[in-house]
DNA sequence: CCCTCCCGCCACGTG
DNA sequence: CACGTGGCGGGAGGG
């Protein structure tokens, strides 16, 4: 029996415990301290917990008897009882709260494969996240409300309620006539399918929180962590906060309503849901109710956790399928050693690379792009930037990446007008792309020159190559760099971004769209109430599903791959070859520096030369957090600095000097700085999934850059420092880059503080001007700063202040709020980002607006709900009438 | 019989 | 190849 858990059940047989549950829970209780006990006692006293504890207690005496036991006591719920017994829920941060598997499971006398399935679930709500091989880290409730509160704007902007609804009407109609559900599910099954976009929405990740071990990154969908946060917004969203077992199935699967097809996968899909309920209940945050329908009862659970969590309201609610893609890889800490490793596939390079070996590498991927680019895209190296191939291309990139940025950002102008289509938000991202084109231009003639051609050749492959998006777009302009975007930055900028399109996604196309398309921009706003500022990354709105330039396969390998490399140095990508290179006019490097993620060297700019070094290697290896893998290294502060700080005005070429003189001093490490936040963040992240910012880790990057000699402004710092970090890793990067630098560009010599920021403070309704702020800032067209100050000191968790805009247009989504707090705990609200992934709808679009909901392309002539798509996103959910009958809830335990 | 859902096979990715 | 993970679904216990 037991060669999975061969050497646990061993142990656990072997161990003192006796076989029973029973005892293991006892003698957890015993050793639980007093408060954690009366924890225990009340789960007992809840509903089953209770009984089988009671039963159990009594039996004490007959350890023996194993197997009398019965299936309850080895349940989910109860094994998720117990394990909660052992920690608390408002850890000390100062103590370890380290969990590791085999001891758990050992002590909890199961098989590991039953503590991975509750880890799994904690982990989507963040009560947990995974350190090591097989360790976790603890972290109670402390994340909670945030994390609800993500979900719950996640949720929302996927309209989870109305697609409940949406069902639930389904359902009805089936009971009934059949003929018509059926024709309508069909219809509807097509629709989605067509666009499929809007499709997933990934996990959810807190920033610090992120996926360390890069092996878990790759995993394949975590479906189990991404159905729990899923399940979880269905409560969220929904009204009466009751949600039955088939309906949250259904719209777990995948909307696939086509229920008789797939049977199985419902079947299968509702196990895996009474799996996430056991556990979910067993934190108190659902009941098992039954809702008593015309037909019958059915199962059901109704929320019973915190109903208020700060939210956002946000521009989200408009449309947006949102997609998820799929996950991407996060990582944060870790990736850099991680990266480094891997960097070269095979053979191990080592993680010192100097600047020749990647150099060197760089010039041959290349070459190797060149030719991939129209051949299969097999080798696993060129991933990234793959579409960048050419070498002229230095420069091309550099303007790729600004358009690539311009045009992500701009995408979420487009959202917020309207629903109107990407093209609107394609040609102000074409518009801004120019502008920023123009002014390095300007900045650098001869850099305009070169960067001009490559630019256009750059265009074309890419164009080739992605080409679906945006038609009006994606046309090339070289001429008027107002148009011109960026398809094909943006694809560039996609592939980086694209966490990983490949794989998993089984959703779907999707998730290979994401990769291409646009990379996310992060963007802060201060708009909301809260004052809290977010950031948000958007997703270029139009990603391509195009085959032929496809993402590699295995996207996240690739990624991951191509990353390290650059870390190593030795990444062809370009990236690093493009700022090493000293021919390219500084201008551009920066630029490049910057969209690549190197925002730190705006921070450092300030900071100066002097503790850039310190900077990086404090990075590198380490960790101020003492954290393991900490990669607080990415984060860079720069982001933070800029706005606050001034400083940020530094011009970029002072930044670029910075870089290369690091480079110089230490290659490597610089190299792999810079890099590799871009990379990291864009290959380790996973689309869709929200990231809370750890304090962690912002509070490293603050001391990392205290250390540096950058001024030390913690408190001015911190909200921006949110962004920058963030994700440490992932790919905040990207935007926080941006951000920054956009900024500096455009206005070097301002004072980064601009109020611009300020003016939107609480104007997130209106998302127009938001997302143009967003937009403005991420140009670099307005100054981002925004004085936040820390937050307001939320003190209860619950209460974190997050608010999150939402923003949706069809891709993006990341919101981040940033504070700066660098408490971990005490800062309930922290910050947060949530990816979502845009669809690849790309080619299609249908034109006109459907900006968001496939769902209410429904089929269903009659519902109401058509009705309500049309009118605009936002739903009117509650205008709608919903025919089904109404729900009775009965809780009752069972 | 149906609802739950435990158990553990087996695939996948990594070291 | 072994190991850590975790998808997945058979089929059993309980009502």
């Amino acid at each position: 029996m037991g060669p999975l858990t061969t050497p646990k059940k061993g142990r656990e047989a072997g161990s003192v415990d006796p076989w029973t549950p029973t005892s293991n829970l006892k003698m957890l209780i015993s050793a639980a301290s007093p408060d954690i006990r009366n924890r225990e006692k009340e789960l007992c006293m809840d509903h089953d917990g209770r009984d089988s504890l009671d039963a159990s207690q009594e039996t004490e005496n007959g350890e023996e008897s194993e197997k009398m036991i019965s299936r309850k006591e080895k349940s989910l719920g109860l094994l998720c009882h117990k394990f909660l017994a052992r920690y608390p829920d408002h850890p000390d941060p100062a103590l370890s709260n380290d969990i590791c598997l085999d001891d758990v499971a050992t002590e909890l006398s199961v098989e590991r494969r039953r503590i991975y399935d509750i880890m799994n679930v904690l982990e989507s709500l963040h009560m947990v996240s995974r350190s090591a091989k097989n360790r976790y880290t603890w972290h109670g409730r402390t994340k909670l409300a945030q994390t609800l509160a993500i979900l719950k704007q996640v949720g929302e902007e996927q309209r989870y309620g109305q697609q409940m609804l949406h069902i639930r009407q389904r359902l009805l109609n089936r009971e009934f006539d059949f003929d018509m559900e059926e024709k309508e599910n069909e219809e509807v099954v097509e629709l989605e399918g067509a666009e499929q976009g809007q499709k997933e929405l990934f996990f959810v990740e807190l920033p610090g929180l992120e996926f360390k071990a890069a092996s878990v990154n790759s995993r394949k969908d975590k479906s189990l962590r991404v159905m729990s946060q899923k399940f979880v917004m269905l409560f969220l969203v929904s009204d009466p906060r009751v949600v039955s077992l088939d309906v949250a199935a259904k719209i777990l699967i995948g909307e696939e309503q086509g229920a008789d097809r797939d049977k199985n996968k419902f079947k299968t899909k509702v196990r895996r849901l009474y799996d996430i309920a056991n556990v979910l209940r067993s934190l108190k945050l659902i009941e098992k109710v039954h809702v008593t329908e015309m037909r019958g009862r059915k199962p059901a659970f109704e929320w019973v956790g915190p109903e208020e969590f700060p939210q956002v309201e946000g521009l989200a609610s408009s449309t947006s399928q949102v997609t998820g893609t799929k996950k991407t890889l996060l990582d944060s800490r870790a990736s850099v050693d991680n990266c480094a490793k891997k960097l070269f596939s095979s053979p191990g390079t080592k993680r010192g690379f100097t600047r020749h070996p990647s150099l060197i590498k760089l010039a041959k991927s290349i070459q190797d792009d060149r030719r991939k680019i129209n051949s299969a895209p097999t080798s696993p190296v060129r991933s990234v930037l793959g579409e960048r191939p050419r070498l002229p291309g230095r420069l091309a990139h550099a303007v790729s990446f600004m358009n690539r940025a311009l045009t992500s950002s701009s995408s979420p102008l487009v959202s917020s007008s309207g629903d109107s289509s990407n093209t609107s938000c394609l040609n102000k991202m074409a518009q801004l792309a120019a502008i920023c084109k123009i002014e390095l231009d300007q900045k650098s003639p001869a850099a305009a020159e070169a960067s001009e051609p490559p630019a256009a050749a750059a265009e074309t492959d890419s164009a080739a190559t992605s080409r679906a998006p945006t038609p009006s777009v994606s046309a090339k302009p070289p001429r008027a760099p107002l148009l011109t975007p960026p398809p094909e930055t943006r694809v560039n900028a996609a592939v980086h971004l694209a966490p990983q399109p490949p794989a998993p996604v089984a959703a779907g196309p999707v998730a290979y769209i994401p990769a291409h398309c646009s990379p996310l921009i992060p963007v802060l706003l201060q708009q909301q109430p809260g004052g809290v500022p977010y950031a948000v990354y958007l997703q270029s709105p139009s990603p391509r599903p195009n085959p032929l330039v496809r993402p590699q396969p295995t996207s996240l390998a690739v990624r991951s791959m191509t990353f390290e490399d650059k870390a190593g140095g030795q990444s062809p990508t370009g990236q690093c070859a493009a700022f090493r290179a000293s021919d390219v006019s500084p201008l551009v490097l920066k630029r490049l520096l910057l969209d690549s993620g190197l925002e730190s060297s705006p921070p450092k700019a300030k900071r100066k030369d002097p503790s850039c070094k310190a900077r990086l290697k404090a990075h590198r290896g380490g960790q101020p957090s003492g954290r393991p893998s900490s990669r607080a290294l990415h984060l860079d502060p720069e982001f933070v600095n800029t706005p606050g700080s001034g400083v940020a005005n530094q011009t970029l070429e002072q930044s670029l000097e910075n870089f290369l003189d690091r480079e110089d001093k230490s290659d490597n490490e610089a190299g792999l700085t810079l890099t590799p936040r871009r990379l990291h963040s864009e290959t380790l992240v996973p689309a869709g999934y929200l990231i809370p910012i750890s304090q962690q880790s912002l509070i490293s990057y603050n001391a990392a850059i205290q250390d540096s000699g950058r001024e030390s402004s913690k408190a001015s710092t911190p909200t921006h420092n949110i962004y920058q970090t963030p994700t440490a890793g992932s790919r905040p990067a990207l935007a926080q880059e941006v951000t920054p630098i956009s900024l500096r560009f455009h206005k070097p010599a301002s004072s980064s503080s601009s109020p611009h920021a300020i003016q939107q403070p609480h104007r997130l309704h209106s998302p127009s001007p938001a997302i143009l702020n967003f937009t403005l800032q991420n140009l670099g067209l307005i100054s981002s700063s925004s004085p936040v100050s820390a937050f307001p000191a939320p003190q209860t968790p619950d209460c974190a202040p997050l608010g999150s805009l939402a923003l949706q247009q069809r891709g993006m989504v990341f919101i981040k709020p940033v504070s700066p707090v660098p408490v971990q705990q005490s800062v309930p609200g922290t910050p947060m980002a949530l990816f979502s992934v845009q669809q690849p709808l790309m080619t299609t679009p249908k034109g006109t607006a459907l900006p968001q909901q496939s769902f209410f392309h429904t089929p269903v002539p009659v519902s109401p709900l058509a009705a309500m798509v049309t009118a605009g996103g936002h739903l009117a959910a509650k205008t709608v009438y919903i025919p089904q009958r109404k729900l009775d809830v009965a809780t009752e335990d069972s």
